[in-house]
Formats: C-alpha cells, sequence, structure tokens
DNA sequence: TTGTACGCGTTATCAT
DNA sequence: ATGATAACGCGTACAA
C-alpha cells in the first residue's frame, strides 16, 4: 500500500532493504525487528510501531529465501495436476488458489501431463522436498512408487478426485453420480442405452472412471436391463478424442435411444456425431453428460452438476487445518454434494421433446 | 530415478542429506561437490563421477533456498494472470510451463483477478521480487503504480497480449484479426452487422479490445458501410456475461444479418440467444467469434485462429533468453500468425447455408 | 523487554 | 584441480 502510495519511484537499481537496515533506522537490534514484524509479543507497543514505521519506510520484505531456510517453511504449496487447461483442473487450482492466498501461500505448479511425461516429475518431486510446505494432488494417480516418494516427504498432502490410502481427500460420490445420471435415462423410458465411460487403463480419473461406471451399472442392474441392450466405450474425457467413439456408438445397427457419457466434454462429443449424422437431439437421441462444465449449458446439455471450484476451495482448507497442528489424528474426508441439471438434451423417449 | 528405483523406502523420518554428507561419502569437499553436481569445469572427471555416486546414493537433492540465497537466483519464473480459469490463459500458461519446466524453471502463479482485487497483489509483488527471476504478464493491464513496482525490480519481464513500453512482448496482429474477421462477413455480403467487441474500460485484454476494434472498424470503412447499418455493444468476453447484451442485439428493430464478436465465448453467447429466439444459423443469422476456442467447433463456428499456446511457449523463450545474457540490447517483439477459419455458422446473405 | 550470536545449506572467492 | 572459509538474510536460543 505504502508502496504503491509512493508516487516517485525513484531512479537507480533499488537496493532492496534488509532486516539490519529496518534495525538501524528503528534504533532496535534485528531480533527484535523480527519479533516486531511477525507479531510476537514481548514486544513493547511502542517499540513495535516504530519498526513498523521503519519497516514500510524502507519498503523492507523479509527474504523467503532466508526464512525458509532458518525456519523450514516456505509458505508454498505444490500442485500436482496432469493437465492445467483442462476445465475440471483450471478451477480446482482456482478454487485452492483463492484460499491458499488469502492465508499468505502461493501456489507451485507441477503440471505433470499424463504417465509417460510423470517420470520427469519424479526428479521434480524431490525439488517439491525443500520447496513446500503441502501438497495438493489433483486427480493424477500415481504409481507404488511415487506414492512411496510422497509418504517418505512426511509432508501434509490433500487429495481430490482420487483416494491416497491414509490421505485427506475431498472429492463428490461418483458412484451416486453415475447412478443418478442412468437413472434419469432410465427414468425417461429409455432401454437401449449407451455408455462412454473413462478409460480405467487410463493415468488420470481412474477412480471417477470406476466409480461413476460402478454408479451406472447399479442403476441398469436395478431396472433389470439385459445386456444385449448395452453399448459401452471408452472416451478419454475430451471432446476430440471422443467424437470417433461417439461416431462408433451412434453408427451401430442397433443405435441407442440414449447415450450417457461421464463428461460433459464426452457427450459435446456425441452432440457433435450426431449432428454430423443429422440426428435430432433429443428427439431421435436423447444425451447425456456429468459435471455441469461452464460450456454444458451452451449446447442445452442435461448433467449432474459437481462443485468443482469448491472442492478445490475444501482441499486448500484442510490443507491449512494440518498446518495448523491437526495431528495426525484421523484422516479427513470431505464428499461435496452434487445435482442433476435436466436441460434440453434429454426427453421421454419416443416424444419430440423441443430444445430450447 | 535412482530415488524411485529403490524399492525399500526406509522407515523413519527421512533425514534429507546435505553437501557436507555428499562430500564426506566422496571424500571431497563441499566446494568440490557443488562444482562437479552444477556441471562447471575444474574437476576431474574421476572426481566428479565419484561425487555423482555419492550423491545418488544418498538421494541428495541441493536445497533450491540455501542456493537461492547465496546466488540470488530462484529458477522460478512468476506469472502473473487476471484469469486461471478461462480458455485463454490456461493455455498461456500452459505453453510457458513446458518450455519452462525443461530448462529446471518452476512456476509462480500470481492469479490476480480484475482490478478490484489486484490490489492484494500490490503486496505480493514485493515478494516476489525476492522470489523469482523473471516475470510473464499476460493481458492483465496495469495501473501506472504497478508498472512503476514492476520497473524498479528490474527483472527479465515479457508480456503476452498487451503492450508495456519497453519491455519484451508476444502477440499477434489483433488490428488485422479484426479485419480478417469482419471482411469475411462483408465478403459474403452481409451489410446490416452487429459487433460486440471488449469493454475498454474492464482491465483485461485492453489492447485486445482497442486494436480488434480498429481492425473491424478498418474493413468497414473500407466497404463504405454507413453508420445506421451497423449495432455495436460491449461484451465481457464470457459466454455468460455477454448473453444478455447479444438478446438485445437481437432483438433490435433492424436486426443484423450478421454478429462478429471479439471472442469465441461472446460469439457462442450470441449462438445461444439466436437458439432460444429460434433463429436459424446461418440461414437467418451469421455468426462469427475470434480465437478458435477449444469449444469453437463444436458449435461449428467460423473464427479466426490464435495460437495461443504456441504464444505461451514464445514467451518462455524470450525470457530464457533474457537470462542467458541477451544484454538490454534492444525490446523484442513477436508476432504470431493467425487464420481464418471457416465453418458452418457464416453463409452468404440469401443463401440458407447448411450447418455440418 | 531487548540484544548478542549462532546456524540454516549453499555458492563464491581465494589460496593452495 | 581442490580445499578452507566467508558470506547470503533471517530466526531464535540464550543472555542481559
Amino acid at each position: 500500500m505504502a508502496r504503491a502510495a509512493r508516487a516517485t519511484p525513484r531512479a537507480g537499481p533499488v537496493e532492496s532493504s534488509r532486516i539490519h537496515d529496518v534495525a538501524r533506522v528503528a534504533g532496535v537490534s534485528t531480533a527484535t525487528v523480527s519479533r516486531a514484524l511477525r507479531g510476537l509479543d514481548r514486544v513493547r507497543p511502542e517499540t513495535r510501531d516504530r519498526v513498523l514505521a521503519a519497516a514500510a519506510q524502507l519498503d523492507y520484505v523479509p527474504s523467503p529465501h532466508a526464512a525458509s531456510l532458518k525456519s523450514g517453511k516456505t509458505r508454498v504449496i505444490g500442485v500436482v495436476v496432469p493437465f492445467l487447461t483442462r476445465w475440471f483442473f483450471a478451477n480446482l487450482i482456482d478454487g485452492a488458489d483463492q484460499v491458499l492466498r488469502q492465508h499468505g501461500y502461493h501456489l507451485l505448479v507441477f503440471n505433470v501431463g499424463d504417465r509417460r511425461e510423470q517420470r520427469t516429475l519424479v526428479l521434480d518431486q524431490q525439488l517439491l522436498a525443500k520447496r513446500v510446505d503441502g501438497v495438493l494432488v489433483l486427480s493424477a494417480d500415481l504409481d507404488p512408487a511415487e506414492v512411496a516418494l510422497l509418504q517418505s516427504l512426511r509432508l501434509p498432502l490433500v487429495t481430490v478426485g482420487l483416494d491416497l490410502p491414509s490421505y485427506d481427500r475431498v472429492g463428490i460420490d461418483d458412484v451416486a453420480v453415475g447412478d443418478v445420471a442412468m437413472s434419469h435415462l432410465l427414468e425417461l423410458g429409455h432401454r437401449r442405452i449407451g455408455y462412454i465411460g473413462g478409460n480405467p487403463a487410463e493415468d488420470v480419473h481412474i477412480a471417477t472412471a470406476v466409480n461413476r461406471l460402478a454408479g451406472v451399472r447399479a442403476a441398469l442392474g436395478r431396472a433389470g436391463i439385459p445386456d444385449e441392450d448395452l453399448c459401452f466405450q471408452d472416451g478419454d474425457w475430451t471432446v476430440r478424442g471422443t467424437i470417433p467413439v461417439a461416431e462408433r456408438m451412434l453408427s451401430g445397427r442397433r443405435r441407442p435411444t440414449a447415450v450417457l457419457a461421464a463428461s460433459d466434454e464426452m457427450a459435446i462429443a456425441v452432440l457433435c456425431a450426431a449432428r454430423a449424422r443429422g440426428l435430432e437431439v433429443p428427439g431421435q437421441l436423447s444425451v447425456m453428460g456429468i459435471d455441469d462444465h461452464e460450456m454444458a449449458f451452451t449446447h442445452d446439455l442435461t448433467t449432474v452438476r459437481q462443485q468443482v471450484r469448491e472442492q478445490g476451495q475444501a482441499a486448500a482448507t484442510m490443507l491449512l487445518a494440518a498446518f495448523n497442528g491437526r495431528g495426525p489424528g484421523q484422516r479427513r474426508e470431505m464428499v461435496l454434494s452434487t445435482e442433476l441439471v435436466r436441460r434440453g438434451s434429454t426427453a421421454a423417449i419416443g416424444r419430440r421433446g423441443s430444445r430450447r
């Protein structure tokens, strides 16, 4: 504040001031400066004011490196994420960042990609060990060696969208989500149904893929749908990658009357494939996704909403709790609610249904 | 590598080894260890091997804080960005990250939001000063005080999507982009045309808004379109925020036959508004965007493509060049090419045009 | 309540 | 080619 207010940036290289300078100006020792600035007690109010004034005057900011060296704390959180650019991950990070920033923490992003590149992460993890106070792992499936590595760091760690035994966890009930979604299609009278799930052989979203599929199967089982009425395929969670899959599904002999995809991106791919084949949605084909991706409503896509940003916030809050001495008591889990969002891409079988 | 290979994580807290331990095991001094590990010369190959072996055996990783304290280098880049979650910024960051990671740099994200919150950044900038070796500023318009602050840091800095005098810059030719887009609609015979631009009073994308508008006006001027055939509105670059704007534009007495939006997100909002009013695209209304957002093709949206990830990569490369002693010679600018992408949302006036 | 002095783990300088 | 040692800037016993 004071800094920005000073309207006259002096010329010449700015020698950033050190704690010693503040001590000199305030007429105290460096130890007192340190205590005063960090709000510790055992400092006379009057002295504290003098120190604060001197610090403000000198634009003093402690060197984080020197502080870390001594204290072992970095006020930096490592975020391990497979993709920065996907809606889901960007929103998780955004939510976490908002909370952590408020508490004076910064985010160091470890954009590890899929498993192939992830190897390069291993070394980074080492770096991570001495660079960060805690770790957020977002939907990146880790192999046992990597998990062992993380454990050896003995760092507070919270996962989102995956289940690492013994670590705090934030997520949604993916089984219920799959069930709710499929149940919606069943209630509309659909029987010949396609499902595009995540590929469990992939490296990301594994738990999500497995659990949503389990929910889907549960709903189908209750409805007593025979297997020959089903068409299951695996997608890669993206629009582009799923289009060929969707085309295959829509071109079969016994075309389904409804398709559920495990993500909205994949559902949008189904919409594209349907448009390419001249199929009317929802007249000839109902399409449904999961997530309520920010673009879902632009396609009038029925879906099951999850609160992504909120999950990021919750994960960050858990991490902060771990810092504030919530001992290694028991593991914490937080499951956020989800919600069916009916839009125009699904309709009762036989009815024409009108899309907004 | 060696670390991950060791299949037996020992129990008990892992005392990470220090340079002193490596020196002891290798039978040399810490100075030699430092030289050997950093690939400096003046180390006998044989000695280097002994050091490397000892380091591997001990899983030694240098403390970045201690190294930074002494060397002044952090191997961290600060990225100042208004929004993490928007496609454009996420892809810029992703591109930059890919290049920087390869060179051993990490990304520290400064998600500053719009101007209101940005104030909180000011203090962070101070932190930034001692934490990072360089700065990437992405389309965030900074007020004079903030610019002065950045300058006082004397740090290498590259901007993307804005023009900070005297700093390296990566971008596209937004004037040409606006011109090309509007020219496409004009060539299709449209005369009554709507334009949804960015609001120049906003804090982000200011230069983009101004320049694209200038290109649009240039094309209109050449075509001699009278002002009464135009309808200009400002959007906020997002789908949600632009829908009311689009609805207003489509509900006027003299509805345009074509609408150009300064971003694909805003163009998608126009498509939503058109669908809500039952307008056929492109039969009754041509719609065009700019960017080639990842979702543009799902709406079969004609647009002008820019290479976003590549801009991030280019900016990172420039920053690296600045580190490698490209003296303060002259300022560097890099302008990436753009390309008209014709899809099904635009058609010649009067013709029905068929959407895929 | 305040000051002194040491140590955090590394890099850089200088001597050998 | 290698080693001894002094910083780097801060936090914190411990002494006063």
